[in-house]
DNA sequence: AACTATTAATAAAA
DNA sequence: TTTTTATTAATAGTT
């Protein structure tokens, strides 16, 4: 049921494209090493010519060609013994590619189908129940991951009212002690020559003296939003 | 002091030509399969584009390129990425080869300088008593050959003499036998006619039935010599 | 070809 | 990057 996974080292991977461009990049050059290494222990071993020519996803090049060999020769000793039209190859080859995807196409269509009830005529018994359970079990998944996020949106949601009210409480104690005249000191010098209740709404950092106040935070690049702007006071 | 000694599998292996031919095909099969696997799994996990092209030693020809790739498309971009002439890369190469072949030959010929009592200069003590210990080795190791040698050639030498003596004596026998114009049978037939004294001397074989006569072997190709051909009498 | 005892490759962590 | 280490994958010899 699941993809070909596969565990080499300390983890496990499928064979599929690496996401990460830093992990990609780390792979790629051990594996090149690799097989590299292997390419020359068959030459060796085996008395046999090998060609070797890679293109990493940044473009860059790599290539082994066994010793006396060189990459021309063998590559027209390849045209030559294959015989075959180098864009015939090609051709075929997409085709081939193409018949691929084309199946797994269907087979992908087919399969959403079935979860959404339709096209199970060719199921038996057995195959249905396995549907089901599967079904069953995504449905699960899909609740425990619902209800996370309501979790975590109503921890936020808490957070982004007590930081309010701390915001609120600050500036209605300032408006007091505007109205009533009466400054403690904490704006000193010069400074007071722009104290003012405008000066409150419209720039309120000048005169904060404050830890209370929540900082507008760096974009955060894991979620991709900038949460931290969220608990600014609008 | 070992080459590099490799175990992979039941067995050790060390990287060099695998003699036996049966052997060297095999893994070469098995090999070229494992060659071709990590090739494939490079190209999907690191989104790279590969071209592996192999000759065997009986000539075979074998290839991957990864999907989408084309190996006339794959080599041309190697061609301009690398900038090079590929005329020059083999020629550089054959004046690497060249390089690290003087090199040894230095390394060997400085060897041999030292163990002749040459050269030794530039060595301290404990390389000289290395040096002396290797040197006294190889007395040992070329005394037993010696002997061995001897032992060896002593046994052939008898048994030549031993074939020699059952030879003379047949003939000496057949010649009184001639002389008294006795037969004792062991020539039938038709080979009657060309039974005559000077055919014993010249055509041995075609009177000979008795398993003494020592056999021309076949040459023997792990000496490189005909050692069989030595017992024969001339 | 298939099996399996062993080694070699390597993914993740440091 | 490079090194280390836990783990899997490749494979040499065997049947």
């Amino acid at each position: 049921m699941m993809g070909e996974g596969r565990k080499m080292g300390r983890g496990k991977i499928e064979i599929k494209m690496i996401e990460n461009t830093t992990n990609r990049q780390v792979t790629y050059s051990k594996r090149r090493g690799g097989l590299f290494k292997k390419a020359k222990e068959l030459t060796v071993l085996c008395d046999a010519q090998v060609c070797l020519l890679m293109v990493s996803s940044t473009n860059k090049f790599s290539e082994y060609s066994s010793p006396s060999t060189n990459t021309k020769d063998i590559f027209e000793r390849y045209q030559q013994a294959t015989r075959t039209d180098i864009w015939e190859e090609h051709y075929n080859k997409m085709q081939k590619e193409l018949a691929q995807l084309k199946d797994t196409n269907t087979r992908l269509h087919r399969e959403i189908s079935q979860r959404m009830g339709d096209d199970l005529d060719d199921l038996d018994i057995k195959q249905l129940r396995d549907l089901e359970q599967d079904i069953e079990d995504s449905l699960t998944t899909v609740r425990a991951r619902k209800e996370k996020q309501i979790t975590s949106q109503t921890e936020t949601f808490k957070k982004k009212v007590k930081s309010s009210e701390i915001q609120h409480h600050m500036l209605l104690q300032r408006l007091q002690n505007e109205v009533e005249g009466r400054f403690y000191g904490y704006v000193n010098g010069a400074a007071n020559e722009y104290g003012s209740l405008m000066d409150l709404a419209g720039n309120e950092a000048a005169h904060q003296p404050y830890n209370f106040r929540v900082q507008p935070g760096q974009p955060n690049l894991q979620t991709g939003g900038y949460d931290f702007h969220e608990l600014r006071l609008s």
